[in-house]
DNA sequence: CCGAATCCTTGACGATACTG
DNA sequence: CAGTATCGTCAAGGATTCGG
């Protein structure tokens, strides 16, 4: 098995845009949540698996993989009987929990009005219908 | 045909997760390089087809028109001979920009650590195998 | 020129089963 | 407990065609 890594699923940008660089770590279903869990310490494999509800177990674990990685969160396995594994954010990570959370204020802040662009817009659909 | 909007990738979360209001619009492969093309002016159709390249038709429509109905950009047709069609980004639009903007610096400034954790990750696999 | 409609490929993800 | 391996599904996206 070769450890090819993922080529993502870009083929010109990814070198280019630094954009990407973030798009492509982030942009799946899952590595967000995974990151909020983990932004106040460590968290098992199992405890993220539970709480984040309809994750597999493969996902899970593809995903941390990656992101283990690029360096943004790091793996610490403990040899205690059934082996015990924790995940926790490097600071790479902390910083880009950070800049993420720049976005998410905006989502907070501006969600009202793209509700109502949608209603409107939707609106004028009906009419020209 | 139903004016049913596209339910996207996210079934539970969706509502809850701010952060997933913006993954959601800006997470396909496109809209972020749409954003930037427009953060300089109005462009039209098939300018932001050319320039993007191995961008679709289709796709290019579809995500122009979800971005449309967020409030993000603005479609203005003009009625030349042949169609003239200019979208541009609106108020909503640019302070989106902005927030993107924090990420990028990010992604600009964090780059070389995330290639290096990738080498040395890389390398340990090597050395175990 | 600006799209909409259709077909098809691909890859992300879920479910299940199995190992250390 | 913490994964890996395999299979099937499903929707995003590319190619192409047609319409206004």
């Amino acid at each position: 098995m070769v450890t090819s890594q993922t080529p993502s699923r870009f083929d010109v940008f990814n070198q280019h845009c630094p954009t990407r660089l973030v798009l492509d770590r982030l942009g799946d279903k899952w590595a967000l949540l995974i990151l909020h869990r983990l932004q106040d310490g460590p968290v098992r494999f199992n405890s993220l698996r539970r709480d984040i509800d309809g994750l597999s177990q493969k996902v899970l674990s593809q995903v941390l993989k990656r992101l283990e990685r690029d360096g943004i969160l790091a793996r610490q396995a403990f040899p205690t009987v059934p082996v015990t594994v924790e995940y926790s954010l490097t600071p790479l990570g902390r910083t880009l929990k950070q800049a993420v959370s720049a976005l998410t204020h905006w989502a907070e802040e501006n969600m009202p009005q793209i509700m109502a662009a949608q209603q409107e817009y939707d609106g004028r659909l009906q009419e020209s219908a």
